[in-house]
RNA sequence: CGGGGCGUAGCUCAGUUUGGCAGAGCGCUCGGUUUGGGACCGAGAGGCCGCCAGUUCAAGUCUGGCCGCCCCGACCA
């Protein structure tokens, strides 16, 4: 615990993201270089966004299964495009049982590898297809430049593997998960997001298509919170999963691949949190409503706490996260700091005066100060609370929607651009070229993100070279 | 992997220039007074000064080597 308040989110945003993520306990360091331990908290909100990613993947046909960590070192090479993107970030296991081993292992980054030879032995007819299974696990990727939750060497996720008989049937699902991940991330994350598909230069390596959801931080950088890869017969020509169709003849499956991270912890924190520390949406937030007691007297003690206790149980039986700061060492100004770093979306403030009234005071955490706080009666606080809490989930979308629109631009011409994503988003047309593509990131830094499937139904000149351009695509710098 | 910074109490750091008893604030423990926006007083506990070697009567401090972490750039969820 500390007293002192947090840096300030405009003075230094990366110094104040560091110090966020350990002083709201989110995580901490590990002794190991470039891993991270999620502690208690962090992972209770890592919870809740697999609770509602589980569910919509099981609604949707998928089943869950574990893939071993260590994948033979060989399998990577079996894939030209996959082992050239991966072999620099490889862990590699080369001793086991005090022996060198015949054959080094890899600590896996990723999963295709080692799902595909399993799916080789385990898909023979096309009544085996589709094959959708998910893996919840972690991954390892030895990053040289690390960041908690945004890039670690270690990092949790899930990942879906799926086999299709057919290219179409593969790339609806592609598009099917990508459609859960926008929604998952309006609906419950309250970040708006744009879908679209990857330029080849910022592809999955060994994807024939790679698509993503592309968030707006509140440094206006921009994050890839989610990806969803259409293989083609890319990995099954690789590891050969071949399946006998209806007509008797032995075809490639078409295959897929898709993950959200825990990465996605770190947009939360910079879409939405403020100087005070972390905003959590109501729906993800592990504590939705903390109850703080004030009292001097132990008489005023007995009376607060025997309201709080009420309202506490009540909330509870809602089905509300609901926590009841007891804690006897703080003072309650303290503890109003502490919970709002933390990022809990309400707080109900109970003293003697409330006790009297039969009133709490309440505080919303998106606006705060005197702004966010009302007084409301005891009576049907559930529903009030409840409220409430839909009110935040919308508004913190609504703002961070509107935060992200103010801040893309389309320019025309190659100096506005420049102008433009120095700080900001860009939307212009591209001629698609990859030359085109790495001059710009060359003089500005500034990548495409993705290129967005709604297209307008025309045309125009590629905002670097002028040449006759058919998509629009959005180029920012990223995280 | 290049550039920069830093390793001293749980945390943030002073002390290193000029070698001479290991320090402060915060946090922690105990007691008391407090409590509607980061309380106060008093008493305590807490150290491999990153590691190894060297110089010296004496090293947190000087020399050499090693290790680790953070920040900034090229690669990435």
């Amino acid at each position: 615990m500390s007293t002192k308040a947090l840096l300030s989110r405009s003075e230094d945003f990366s110094e104040w993201y560091n110090q966020l993520v350990i002083r709201s306990e989110l995580a901490d360091y590990a002794p190991v270089r470039g891993c991270m331990v999620v502690r208690p908290y962090g992972w209770a909100l890592w919870e809740n966004m697999t609770a509602y990613l589980d569910a919509e993947f099981k609604r949707t046909g998928h089943v869950n299964a574990a893939f071993p960590t260590l994948i033979p070192l060989s399998f990577f090479e079996k894939e030209k495009e996959h082992v050239e993107g991966f072999s620099p970030q490889l862990a590699v296991v080369t001793h086991g049982g005090g022996e060198e081993l015949e054959e080094k292992l890899v600590v896996r980054p990723t999963s295709e590898t080692v799902i595909g030879y399993m799916y080789s032995k385990w898909i023979n007819s096309w009544r085996d297809l589709p094959l959708l299974i998910v893996q919840w696990g972690s991954v390892m990727r030895w990053e040289l430049r690390t960041k908690l939750f945004l890039r670690t060497a270690e990092f949790y996720w899930h990942e879906g593997h799926t086999a299709h008989a057919t290219a179409e049937e593969a790339t609806a699902e592609m598009r099917r998960i990508l459609d859960i991940y926008e929604k998952f991330s309006l609906e419950e994350a309250a970040i708006p997001v744009i879908k679209g598909r990857k330029s080849d230069s910022e592809r999955f390596p060994g994807a024939r298509i790679t698509t993503s959801i592309e968030a707006m931080m509140w440094d206006k950088r921009a994050l890839q919170a989610g990806t969803s890869h259409y293989f083609g017969p890319n990995f099954a020509k690789a590891f050969d999963i071949q399946f006998l169709d209806k007509n008797n003849v032995r075809q490639y499956c078409e295959t897929t691949s898709w993950a959200i991270s825990s990465r996605m912890i770190g947009a939360l924190i910079m879409v939405h949190g403020d100087d005070q520390g972390l905003v959590l949406p109501p729906r993800l937030a592990p504590i939705q409503t903390v109850i703080v007691p004030i009292f001097k007297s132990d008489a005023e003690q007995s009376a607060v706490m025997e309201v709080a206790d009420g309202v506490f149980a009540a909330l509870q039986a809602a089905n509300i996260r609901v926590k009841l700061d007891d804690r006897d060492n703080v003072s309650p100004g303290f503890k109003f700091n502490d919970w709002e770093m933390r990022g809990v979306p309400v707080r109900i403030e109970i003293g003697p005066k409330d006790v009297a009234k039969g009133s709490v005071a309440l505080a919303r955490r998106d606006r705060p100060g005197r702004e966010g706080k009302s007084f409301v009666p005891q009576t049907d606080l559930v529903a009030t609370v409840g409220r409430l809490l839909d009110d935040i989930q919308s508004s913190l979308l609504q703002r961070a929607t509107a935060y992200r629109d103010a801040h893309i631009h389309e320019p025309t011409t190659y100096e506005e651009f420049r102008k433009v994503v120095a700080d900001d988003w860009a939307f212009v047309w591209w001629c698609g070229r990859a030359e085109c593509e790495a001059s710009i990131k060359e003089e500005t830094r500034a990548t495409t993100r993705c290129i967005p499937f709604d297209q307008p139904q025309q045309s125009g000149d590629c905002i670097y070279c002028g040449q006759p351009a058919n998509e629009r695509v959005y180029f920012a710098r990223s995280y």
